[in-house]
DNA sequence: AACTCGGGGCA
DNA sequence: TGCCCAGAGTT
């Protein structure tokens, strides 16, 4: 078992602010944000948001909206057209189902279109203080790679680093692991050299800093 | 497990 | 020009 505690104390020395980037004020902001952020990254998103969620920002705002409309505004955050038909339906059910409030439990976020086990988390962990773990791309090969876990799905990699972590430290974990992976332990050319854990990763041990993906 | 969606930033 | 980006859904 490797000292999971000790990676996390050298990765938040080295990312002191590490933290969602999406911007976002209500529960139902980070939903839709976080959606837009699939394939995507925050600082688009945020571009968007910001003007989009002075005009709409309620489940009610964006149920009344077409297809197309929702279309134009997050045009620039790609993959438009499924995510602005998501975003809609998932409106109308908040809307007619929810009392336009986004519901707090995994089970039922997670059955809202647009909304993965990911996505969930993200809105769990950020603004209801549910104890969860976000395991993105990133989250995934970054923690594989170091050897804190070895699986083959998010999932089964959400489960053992919630066995590994301590609770209090899940939330903070997930954004260490993302900075990590974007800033050095990137999927094509990490810069393991400048690496600050390369001495307790499994890939840098292997001789596997040569552009290689996991 | 493999495939599709996708505009825009960057090399 | 080609590659890639805080994923989700379908086949």
């Amino acid at each position: 078992m490797k000292e999971i505690n000790k990676i996390l104390d050298v990765l938040e020395d080295t990312y002191p602010d590490a933290k969602c980037e999406l911007n976002y004020t209500t529960p139902f902001e980070l939903l839709i944000a976080t959606i837009l952020s699939a394939q995507c990254t925050d600082v688009r998103v945020n571009k968007v948001t910001k003007s989009l969620f002075e005009k709409y920002n309620t489940p009610k705002a964006f149920a009344n909206l077409s297809i197309e409309e929702i279309s134009e505004e997050i045009k620039s955050c790609g993959l438009y057209k499924s995510k602005s038909q998501k975003i809609k339906e998932t409106s109308q059910i908040l809307l007619n189902d929810y009392n336009e409030e986004v519901p707090n439990t995994l089970e039922e976020l997670i059955k809202l279109p647009g909304v993965g086990r990911k996505t969930a988390n993200v809105v769990l962990s950020n603004v209801f203080n549910v104890d969860a773990m976000a395991v993105d791309t990133h989250v995934f090969r970054v923690s594989n790679r170091i050897g804190i876990v070895n699986t083959k799905t998010p999932e089964k990699t959400e489960f053992e680093l919630m066995d590994a972590i301590p609770k209090i430290r899940w939330s903070h974990a997930h954004h260490l692991l993302i900075f990590h992976g974007r800033r050095i332990c990137k999927a094509r050319k990490p810069e393991c050299e400048i690496c600050p854990i390369k001495n307790d990763c499994n890939y840098y041990k292997e001789g596997n800093d040569n552009g290689e993906t996991t």
